[in-house]
DNA sequence: AACTATTTATAAGA
DNA sequence: TTCTTATAAATAGTT
């Protein structure tokens, strides 16, 4: 279902499957997720009449619209799902997703907090030499980023940081009957 | 993609292909639900790492247990769909909503409000006279509930009244609803 | 719970 | 964007 590409090994990936972690390519990652978006909205509407099973899904775009499905409406079960939280199933029989989420996650941040001190780094060269600039991925967003606005994207950084620190925690917490891997990584994450 | 089984034609049916409508066996309905509910789980995980997009699915068994999965988590995304509905494209069959689940809300509000009406004044006379308890549908979560607490319930209550209401007015008044997207499977859902 | 024949979803390309 | 197509993934029926 999810698996690896086998990239690491071999020479040339098949070539129409793709790891399960986060596009970089704007376009495609627009058509992906309107696909699958897709998809999945069917996927949903079958198992509701397939199993008389009261549906709702929400999604948020990268856009950050908001979109929702459901069975006979998104609002029933929502509703349902507030009034009896403390009933509700978190399903925890997808632990190789949790621990790929984390995965991408941790991986993410990492990623862009060294992103973060590189340019910050090159960023103060420039100006105490005045010289050209060097290039990097991100050049185009930070061409006319000020240090302030650098202070602002590591003070999100920051945030994304707390989010993952959060999520992990629940999940701790909602994987009553699982073994805890999460553990020793949380302690990772907070250090 | 979707279409129909062909068995009105042809001798033979296809081996695995199914309408889409109420399986009425039991035992493979059960079934279906726990394949259909672990693949949903999967892909909306998927999507959501793929496009980094906040994600939430709820799901009534059919034995009416909750089954929530999301990305960070559920609630997130749910909070904002609940605090931004003007916003979101509601991507399912349309027409009837509007006044009808705003009505629905409203009666299983004025419900929960009456029931708790009656547990208050029950546990009222149960400390004053010191009788055996009636029995209800909250009795297991009531019976280390002081009165005080009750209050708190009910405040929690008046704030989910507001909410409802709130949501569903201005969604009454902005909803955008999408067209056509499994026009051929709802129609087979349908009849 | 595992298998497998099929159907369905979808990534890439046009 | 929409369509086509090759391929991967999901799953209905079976063991």
């Amino acid at each position: 279902m999810v698996s690896s590409n086998g990239n690491n090994t071999s020479t040339k990936s098949s070539k129409r499957k793709i790891d399960i972690k986060k596009i970089e390519q704007s376009n495609k990652l627009q058509v992906s997720f309107s696909k699958r978006k897709l998809g999945l909205f069917n996927k949903v509407t079958e198992l509701s009449i397939l199993c008389q099973a009261k549906t709702a899904m929400i999604i948020t775009s990268p856009n950050e619209k908001l979109y929702a499905c459901g069975y006979p409406n998104p609002d029933s079960v929502i509703n349902q799902f507030i009034t009896q939280e403390n009933n509700v199933v978190i399903d925890n029989e997808k632990k190789k997703q949790d621990e790929e989420i984390f995965e991408t996650l941790r991986f993410q941040y990492e990623e862009l907090q060294e992103k973060l001190k590189e340019e910050t780094n090159n960023l103060l060269k420039e100006r105490n030499k005045g010289d050209a600039c060097s290039t990097s991925w991100w050049d185009r967003s930070i061409d006319d980023m000020s240090v302030e606005s650098l202070e602002q994207f590591k003070n999100s950084l920051e945030n994304l940081k707390l989010n993952i620190v959060t999520a992990l925690e629940e999940k701790r917490v909602n994987s009553i009957y699982s073994t805890q891997p999460h553990q020793e990584r949380i302690k990772l994450l907070k250090s």
